[in-house]
RNA sequence: AGGCGCGUGGCUCAGUGGUAGAGCGCUUCCUUGACACGGAAGAGGUCGGUGGUUCAAUUCCACCCGCGCCUACCA
């Protein structure tokens, strides 16, 4: 594509810019569902349209791009589904700010203005958020894009509620529930999040209708006597015992309320009596239920009390308590208030305290449905990443509780639920009823509260296809293959996908669940906008590039953990595509030459970096089959820095530098390059297609990101090339070390004899003399039998050589025998292990005969390095030399 | 309260029943035509504590301590 020389520096700027789209208008990001290829099928996590991605998008989308290029480039028609999600409560609150800041209510605009409003802002918001994530490079199925209010996906939403409302597993009635003053709305149970903050357990006494002691209850929550009913101890409880069945006094409303008996009550707690408000507390409605107590409501839905709080009518909920206090506190009836941790609920969205309310709402039967969810778990339909999810699952599932469905909110799913002003009726139906059924009457008023938003994103995986239409692309994608989001949204969405899919859909929505851990920062701590700690991943593919911040991503995902992102470690996953910029630039300047086939007896360095691409290969298709994104990651890295920058770049200088060697040489070097970038490309897709497109090809796929995904070829491993270069890069450290440790000038040449016992080393040596000179810096290169004796010689061993260097003025001989003498107490200290150990004849018979044998070689060897080591030192008058 | 996870060099984290690894940071040296977002050579850890299983424990088990997350109707 261009062909004008690369840069020195890796400029992801200009890079990115140029692959995106063309990917996108070559079509290779859509599925066909009609290919004959094997499908494999997910479907994105809609973001919320609230605003614009954060990191921990950034993370779970990464990570299914890999598995989605991954999957494509091993020749799969892949889906993977875009989509928003219109996040009622989430969106409706985003909204009402910015009419806040006009000084508007949504009640100012009425019902139809503010939707409006907010379609605006979903346009707005949505746009953004889709430009975002192609940005980031994610192969997203555009000609499939969804939003959960989309038609399509309504029509899904009636026919799954009206079909719940069928089958008997939808009802609505009087229950309490989290409401959220803030909001005017309920909430589910997983929309609160409950947090223990220091309070007060206020002790109050509730005199006798005679004007008698009573008794004393203890409470956290005094305003809500007012809505008392009764007062209850344990039945089995002595000091209450007798009170059961009379008479207390209420305080400041002077209502007689019964003493009651239930075993609910934990003598324990408090002063083992409590008062029963059914209005305002889960526990006393249950009570009240079995007990046959009415219920008085005192507080309205903005949390102020309301006309039956007597004097209080009109108080705020916080407002009122302090005034309660104060006025039983003057009264006597106040008889202790201790200090007292106390669990409070907060609405997950805007953090206002809940309150337990008493009203009208929808719900879902949850135990009939989670039956079959629980048995596909068990029978394997359905698997959780990392495997430990699958108890909490279990957990959740098997102690479900009914799901709040309603929302008194504007923005979402309207129930299909119609009431005939005439008679009265309730008509639940998939299209507005003309009349109604049972009068006839044409007057029906549809329901005017939303449905919970997970309620629409639990149908995701089905509704995007066509369902409940028999769609072709819903046979062919429908269960997907794989899902990937945050390990916090588990029961939240998950658990209803797998529910309402098995329900509806007939099947698992998936048949692997990949839960990801929190984005925290560099130390482990919660990322927030209020600290200041969070990252903006726009930001981060500004200042490093967007392959720099996946690879990261990709680098940090260790399965059940949650992954520290940091600047640091953004920083060394930049230098490493640059690494592999200049690696690539590094081939491109050497590949003009002529090219011939990689045949014949391949020269060490070629034969070794094919040898341990097979390696690098097979380890990354390991570790992508499992889901160890960590693993692939550090794998390539290594491969690329350590093995083909580091050794074999550098040793292949040496092939090109010899006209009879550089067409083979040119070949494995494009080869291996090209090879690794197809590894590389599922974590860093625009750094490879780059580099890619330069490389010399003739013919083939026109993209990178279409061609196949490399295999290990178990004809290239070479056992034998990986154990002559391990001892080459010995001998190339080893006198590296030297030169390090007697500070020879850097770009002194020295003069070296390398001597070993066996001909067949010596013959080793003088094959690979040119790269050693090369790789270590050397003039001339001796190769002998023995070292070269006499006090003007230091001679170091190193693996089955040893070499020798005339000092010739080069060396400190002091600074040579403190480091002979360091590497003589190491080399002394694993001997005597080792020993000891086969000395125990425990060991020796019970330990497996693999360990043992090796523990020999190793003794041997270490033997024969102390002796070399000992005949360096006392060739150096080295004092304490034996 | 219950469940789950974590505690490995200065920091962030891999890993393993049998000689402790990485990245960053640190020390010394080096601008040699791929790369200073670089190269070379180094220093640095009794793998949270105590017991147990084992010939052998950082790795398995129990308990404890510290941290985090999730679930909970003790007002």
């Amino acid at each position: 594509m261009s062909n004008e020389p690369l840069a020195k520096a890796y400029e992801p700027q200009d890079v990115e810019k140029r692959w995106y789209r063309f990917w996108e208008e070559s079509g290779f990001f859509t599925a066909d569902a009609a290919s004959p290829r094997e499908r494999f099928a997910l479907v994105i996590p809609p973001p919320n349209v609230t605003g614009s991605l954060h990191i921990g998008h950034a993370f779970t989308l990464t990570l299914q791009d890999v598995i989605a290029r991954w999957k494509r480039m091993k020749g799969c028609d892949t889906l993977w589904l875009p989509g928003l999600d219109h996040a009622g409560i989430a969106t409706q609150m985003v909204v009402e700010r910015q009419l806040a800041k006009e000084g508007l209510r949504k009640e100012d605009l009425g019902r139809e203005e503010f939707e409006a409003r907010v379609w605006r802002w979903k346009e707005e918001s949505g746009g953004r958020i889709l430009n975002q994530l192609r940005l980031m490079g994610y192969s997203l199925d555009w000609t499939r894009e969804r939003f959960t209010m989309d038609p399509m996906l309504s029509r899904a939403v009636r026919e799954v509620f009206v079909g719940l409302w069928e089958q008997g597993l939808v009802y609505r009635g009087d229950y309490i529930v989290n409401w959220c003053p803030r909001c005017g709305t309920a909430l589910s149970d997983l929309e609160v999040e409950t947090e223990a903050e220091a309070g007060s357990l206020w002790h109050i006494r509730y005199r006798a209708r005679d004007g008698g002691e009573g008794v004393v209850v203890a409470t956290t929550r005094p305003e809500t006597l007012l809505g008392d009913t009764a007062v209850a101890v344990h039945p089995d409880d002595e000091r209450h015992r007798h009170l059961v069945g009379s008479s207390v006094v209420l305080p400041v409303l002077g209502r007689e309320i019964p003493v009651v008996a239930d075993d609910f009550v934990d003598r324990e707690f408090g002063t083992g009596a409590v008062k029963i408000t059914p209005a305002h507390d889960a526990n006393d409605f249950l009570a009240a239920q079995r007990l046959g107590l009415p219920s008085i409501n005192v507080m309205d839905g903005r949390g102020v009390l309301n006309e039956n709080a007597g004097p209080y009518a009109g108080q705020d909920r916080f407002e009122a308590r302090r005034n309660i206090v104060a006025q039983l506190e003057g009264e006597g009836l106040l008889v202790k208030t201790a200090p007292h941790q106390v669990p409070l609920g907060h609405c997950q969205r805007c953090d206002t305290v809940v309150e337990p309310r008493l009203s009208r709402q929808w719900f879902v039967k949850m135990q009939p449905l989670a039956e079959p969810a629980i048995r596909a778990v068990e029978e394997g339909r359905i698997v959780f990443v990392p495997a430990s999810e699958t108890r909490v699952f279990f957990e959740w599932m098997r102690n479900i509780r009914d799901w709040c469905i309603s929302r008194q909110l504007w923005w979402g799913h309207r129930i299909p639920a119609w009431t005939c002003a005439a008679c009265g009726e309730l008509v639940v139906a998939r299209e507005e009823p003309g009349a109604c059924p049972k009068c006839g009457g044409g007057d029906l008023r549809q329901e005017t509260d939303v449905l919970d938003t997970w309620f629409s994103s639990g149908l995701f995986p089905f509704s995007t296809l066509g369902w409940p239409e028999r769609t072709r692309d819903l046979a062919r994608y429908y269960p997907n293959d794989f899902m990937m989001t945050g390990r916090d949204i588990l029961f939240f969405w998950v658990a209803r996908m797998i529910v309402l899919g098995l329900r509806f859909a007939g099947e698992v929505p998936f048949r692997t669940v990949f839960l990801n851990g929190l984005v925290r920062d560099e130390h482990g701590e919660k990322m927030s906008k209020t600290k200041g700690n969070d990252v903006d991943p726009l930001d981060v593919i500004a200042r490093h590039g967007t392959d720099a911040l996946r690879f990261t991503l990709a680098a940090l995902a260790n399965p059940g953990n949650d992954p520290s992102l940091g600047e640091r470690r953004l920083l060394g996953y930049k230098a490493f595509v640059n690494k592999l910029w200049n690696a690539a630039r590094f081939a491109l300047m050497n590949l003009d030459g002529e090219r011939a086939p990689a045949a014949g007896a391949l020269p060490l360095a070629s034969r070794w970096i094919r040898s341990r691409l097979q390696a690098a290969t097979a380890a990354v298709e390991r570790a992508l089959a499992e889901f160890r994104f960590d693993t692939a990651a550090n794998e390539l890295y290594h491969f690329v820095w350590d093995e083909l920058c580091d050794w074999y770049l550098e040793a292949v200088k040496v092939l090109l530098a010899d006209a009879a060697e550089a067409p083979r040489a040119r070949t494995v070097l494009l080869e291996t390059l090209e090879q690794a970038l197809r590894l590389l490309h599922p974590l860093m897709p625009y750094v490879t297609e780059e580099v890619w497109q330069r490389l010399p090809r003739a013919g083939g796929p026109p993209s990178i990101m279409v061609a196949p995904f490399p295999a290990a070829d178990r004809a290239l491993v070479d056992e034998a090339a990986e154990r002559e270069m391990a001892t080459l890069m010995e001998l190339v450290v080893g006198i590296r070390t030297l030169r390090a440790t007697y500070e020879v000038e850097p770009r002194r040449r020295i003069d070296v004899t390398v001597s070993g016992a066996a001909p067949a080393e010596r013959g080793f040596v003088e094959a690979q003399a040119p790269t050693l000179r090369a790789l270590a810096g050397l003039g001339t290169l001796a190769v002998a039998e023995r070292a070269p004796g006499g006090p003007q010689v230091i001679r170091q061993p190193v693996g089955p050589f040893e070499v020798a260097v005339p000092m010739a003025g080069l060396f400190d001989i002091a600074a040579e025998r403190t480091r002979l003498g360091k590497e003589r107490l190491k080399v002394s200290a694993e001997l005597e292990g080792l020993r000891g150990r086969l000395g125990n004849a425990q060991f020796v018979e019970r330990a497996k005969p693999e360990v043992v044998a090796s523990s020999r070689e190793r003794v041997a060897e270490l033997e024969e390095r102390l002796r070399r080591i000992e005949g360096t030192l006392a060739a150096l008058g080295d004092p304490e030399a034996a």
